[in-house]
DNA sequence: TAAAATATCCTGTTTTTAAGGGATAGTAAT
DNA sequence: ATTACTATCCCTTAAAAACAGGATATTTTA
């Protein structure tokens, strides 16, 4: 069975060596690329690849909601993500929105091949790394804040005092006072310099 | 005149993709790879090139470190950074280090060729984005910190109070206050949990 | 060498946070 | 209907940070 491959990634050189990679591979049908998202919705409305491996960084919009995209639309395309970072946070969100499967941009061919494999069958591959990165974490857990507590971390780690804070959300002071308690008790965090460090390790500023 | 080229980089499709590019050109040897820096510095010790493609990301050292060190040891030896961030603090440290131009992962075949030819000339090049980025900036100047400065940031930063810092230190914790007072000043930022946020915009953290 | 930058230390006052406690009302889910 | 969560509000005390001055010794640098 011979499998359509397609690709997306803004980077020339991962677009080569991908396609280097995979030239010489009997059951890989190389299907194209596009470097961005639209151009790859416009090429899956005419043609329809049985795999895409998809950059998690796009110019136009992030891989991770293009995953979705693409998923709803035609559910018989099966998607890995391709990415530099091992971070959980990515892993994460692209499995939540439907990929088959992560893949580190170091990968060899073999974990690559492995990978599309298994996604044409529309089973799931995570490579090693990815996949530890995915279960070691919930010590690095990130927390579960509430809209009302991202709206006060991000005016505190501006630099506004619980009383700015409170005139700004029309709330009283001691209210501010007291979602900066939760926070600091969610992060596990000592002071506010170290909440607001964590949360940008988060990204959640 | 034939140029030979190493490229340093950790990811294969990258290393894949580059040899694909450059493959059919006919000034270019291919001379090799390294996926870190270390075996880097151990193929330096037997043979030298005249170009090195260094991604900036490696996993045992920084590329801004590795390209120190070659430049160094090595002379004749020019360097091109290679990376997927188009980041103004990136490439400044690249070019401080001795580098002889800096490319995105998602040049072109011909930007690449331009890059490599100048530097074996002994050339710099920068591709377009990363020359706007270096140069755009001045806006988001980032304050210089003294040795001691970024001692106290980091600790701070952790979310030790002043008096630890002190011990920390084995320094008086008024001094650690002078200390934050100063760093207030430079980063005009209002109290400590702005301080953090923006150092670690600035990355200095 | 003189000036500038750095690192160190001090004494105050005022403002802000941390940490402990507790309380009420609305909403969402089971 | 009860539970769980969220958002709101209040109190107290102690610790910490912000702010405003100033001072001295050591390096660096021009």
């Amino acid at each position: 069975m011979i499998t359509k491959v397609f690709i997306v990634d803004d980077h020339y050189m991962v677009i080569e060596g991908i396609r280097s990679l995979l030239q010489h591979e009997k059951d890989i049908d190389w299907f194209g690329h596009a470097t961005n998202a639209s151009s790859c919705l416009a090429f899956l409305e005419h043609q329809l690849p049985d795999v895409i491996l998809m950059d998690i960084n796009l110019p136009d919009k992030s891989g991770i909601d293009l995953c979705k995209e693409v998923r709803e639309r035609h559910p018989s395309v099966f998607i890995i993500g391709l990415s530099t970072f091992n971070q959980q946070s990515f892993i994460q969100k692209m499995m939540d929105n439907g990929a088959s499967g992560y893949v580190l941009k170091n990968a060899t061919r073999e974990e690559l091949m492995e990978a599309i494999s298994a996604a044409a069958k529309g089973k799931t591959y995570l490579s090693d790394e990815a996949s530890k990165t995915l279960h070691k974490t919930s010590a690095t857990d990130i927390p579960v804040l509430t809209r009302r507590e991202k709206e006060v971390l991000l005016l505190i780690a501006d630099g506004l005092t619980n009383v700015e804070v409170a005139e700004k959300l029309f709330i009283s002071s001691t209210t501010v006072d007291t979602h900066r308690k939760n926070l600091l008790a969610k992060f596990d965090a000592r002071n506010t310099a170290s909440l607001v460090k964590m949360a940008m390790q988060f990204e959640l500023i």
